[in-house]
DNA sequence: AAACTAATAT
DNA sequence: TATATTAGTT
């Protein structure tokens, strides 16, 4: 695979010295072809990603059919259990049959592939493209093999770092927002922000950071967030918001403790110095200026559109007209995945 | 036993 | 550094 890509990478780059250069009929053979940006990305397989993932083809060469078939039949019924897990709470996931995403974001760790990418304008091109062409396709998208625990391919394989883009970022700050930071705890985060391939213990890394991060800017007030908290810097601070719905603690697995959407955004600020960075000026109160969307009321149980989560949370948009809005688009974009280096960087644009 | 948090490892 | 893994608690 490798090998191809960076063939095909060569001949891009090289595509204009022989148009221009070479004889004229390689000109008209390549009148037609694809151009360079249509071409497949290298980052991508001809293997959808989803199907990818559901057979555990991506990370290494060494797999058994058996293997295969072992991790597909575990990958199924693990897929159905979870269906059937987020259907109760009212979360869209999974189709089985087309084996399509919907609502959820899926975590595309690009492992192996992403170092491909690094450096390059060309890398841009393609990134401009993707976003073109895969716009309704799916986000985000970070494949992750497994999806549980008991999958023994899941299991087995170590799954490549998970990078929290700033789309995810976002999206797990709503939901700690929303639960209020003080009382949430992994598990909950992770269901409710419906990533699929996202582990507890990511969402548990990540939240110690985070915490970590909230308390250190408590600590100075009206420092900016340094260069060094950029993914934490871009996201408002999560107003501790009292709502303990029900107690959720553990208990045991299912729980359905929350049936329940996460209706409003956060909430306005008591104290707490605001330090927001930049992008958003305002401090965290501010933020909300949005509009507080949908309430929430429990009940509001649509099929339709989905995650709560996304209900809010874009500013931009100003209004959230909660029928339907772009939420693919929000979470949109960027690679993720190599875990090479540089990953943050986030965008000036990055709106998020 | 499951899951949380803090500490530590990669 | 960012994320993963482990360990000690609850």
């Amino acid at each position: 695979m490798g090998e191809e890509v960076k063939m095909s990478e060569y001949e891009i780059n090289n595509g204009e010295d022989n148009i221009n250069g070479d004889d004229e009929r390689v000109a008209v053979w390549e009148i037609g072809l694809p151009t360079p940006d249509d071409l497949t990305p290298l980052s991508q397989t001809l293997i959808p990603p989803e199907l990818a993932s559901a057979f555990s083809i991506f990370p290494e060469p060494h797999r058994t059919p058996l293997d295969v078939s072992r991790a597909s039949q575990t990958t199924l019924s693990n897929l159905r259990g979870q269906l059937n897990a987020l259907s109760s709470i009212n979360f869209k996931s999974f189709n089985e049959t087309t084996g399509q995403t919907h609502d959820p974001i899926v975590v595309d760790l690009d492992d192996k592939t992403g170092a491909v990418d690094r450096d390059g304008s060309g890398s841009e091109a393609r990134k401009l493209r993707r976003v073109d062409s895969e716009e309704e396709d799916s986000a985000l998208r970070a494949e992750n093999s497994a999806e549980d625990p008991s999958s023994a391919a899941a299991r087995t394989l170590k799954r490549p770092r998970l990078v929290w883009t700033p789309q995810l970022h976002k999206r797990f700050v709503d939901v700690v927002g929303h639960l209020g930071i003080k009382n949430v705890v992994p598990k909950t985060i992770m269901q409710l922000m419906n990533v699929e391939g996202l582990t507890r213990e990511n969402v548990a890394s990540h939240l110690q950071k985070y915490r970590l991060y909230l308390k250190r800017m408590q600590g100075l007030s009206s420092e900016g967030p340094s260069a060094s908290d950029q993914l934490f810097a871009s996201t408002p601070l999560p107003q501790s918001f009292p709502e303990s719905s029900g107690g959720g603690g553990g208990g045991g697995g299912g729980n359905g403790n929350f049936g329940i959407p996460i209706p409003m955004p956060y909430h306005h600020p008591t104290t707490a110095g605001g330090m927001m960075p930049m992008p958003v000026y305002g401090h965290m109160g501010m933020q909300m200026g949005n509009n507080n969307c949908h309430n929430n009321n429990s009940s509001d149980n649509h099929q339709h559109h989905q995650v709560s989560i996304n209900g809010h949370q874009n500013g931009y948009n100003g209004n959230v007209a909660h029928g339907h809005m772009l939420q693919q688009r929000d979470w949109n974009g960027n690679h993720y995945g190599s875990y090479t280096h540089h990953p943050h960087q986030v965008a000036p644009n990055d709106n998020m």
